[in-house]
DNA sequence: TATAAATAGGATAAATTTATCCGAAATAAA
DNA sequence: TTTATTTCGGATAAATTTATCCTATTTATA
């Protein structure tokens, strides 16, 4: 479904929130350690993240990585989806097709329809803070 | 969504459909110009889906690929997808958990889960047959 | 039985994704 | 200003997916 790159990112995501609502920055070792993936390539995961607004970096001694207290409820899982893997998800044909569309359909392209608008409507509406908190609570769990 | 691999599967897989109506047996070349397809990677891929039982092979002079007329309206794109992509798809957890589940939910366990099993049900209710009638109707199309 | 036509399948290459390593640049504190 | 700490970013390697090529095997027909 997501690539390997996108489930760190959103996993990162989730745990620099839930540190971010106690104000402390996290770095790239401890992210990888709490979401069980490789320290340098999540590194470079953080680095698209930052560049795409989702989170914020503070670099030298103390520094880390962070988000906004105010935007973790604004940032929407769709957000992190397309920094990482770009939006063909919900948007590319499923056959991949080139050209797709009502006038032009490929042969899933109905049936397929309702399942790519719900991905999309799921991921635009939901948001780290909801996802943070059932982390914090144990209600949920970023690795096993 | 699905590999390349698999979406090649689909649209070979269909347009078999359509021919073996008319009790014509088809060759990699002809599919694979039928669908946009590389050729030999295609024929690769045909080979997994006689293993799997979707299509039928006839080897030798006037031989080729072909359905059972009487199959078409039973196989499901479940067979298909299973057959090459495996059923991770719809069935493995959305950011990669190995176990995750009601009682050990990754953070987007129960959101995904609504996506997964549509995708699932119409990946399971979908048959070759109405997808094979459409092409040949002209109502949808194997490549641009 | 010989021949031509066709799929099967192994070996290999190219492209992409995943992952690692290391030095450069930035920054807080001593 | 120096030092220790930390992210940034380029180079490279490993693994996987995608793609190609060539030979073996099968089979209908002449």
């Amino acid at each position: 479904m997501f690539s390997k790159a996108c489930e760190y990112g959103i996993k990162a995501a989730i745990f620099i929130a839930t540190k971010s609502y106690e104000g402390i920055r996290v770095s790239p070792k401890e992210i990888a350690m709490e979401i069980s993936s490789p320290q340098a390539f999540t590194a470079k995961i953080l680095q698209a993240l930052v560049k795409h607004d989702v989170v914020k970096s503070v670099k030298g001694a103390y520094g880390g990585f962070e988000i906004n207290k105010g935007d973790i409820s604004t940032i929407k899982l769709s957000q992190i989806v397309k920094a990482i893997d770009g939006d063909t998800i919900y948007s590319a044909c499923g056959l991949g097709l080139d050209k797709c569309d009502e006038n032009h359909p490929c042969p899933v392209h109905d049936k397929f329809k309702g399942v790519r608008d719900e991905l999309k409507f799921m991921l635009e509406n939901t948001n780290l803070e909801e996802l943070a908190l059932n982390i914090k609570s144990g209600a949920s769990f970023l690795k096993v």
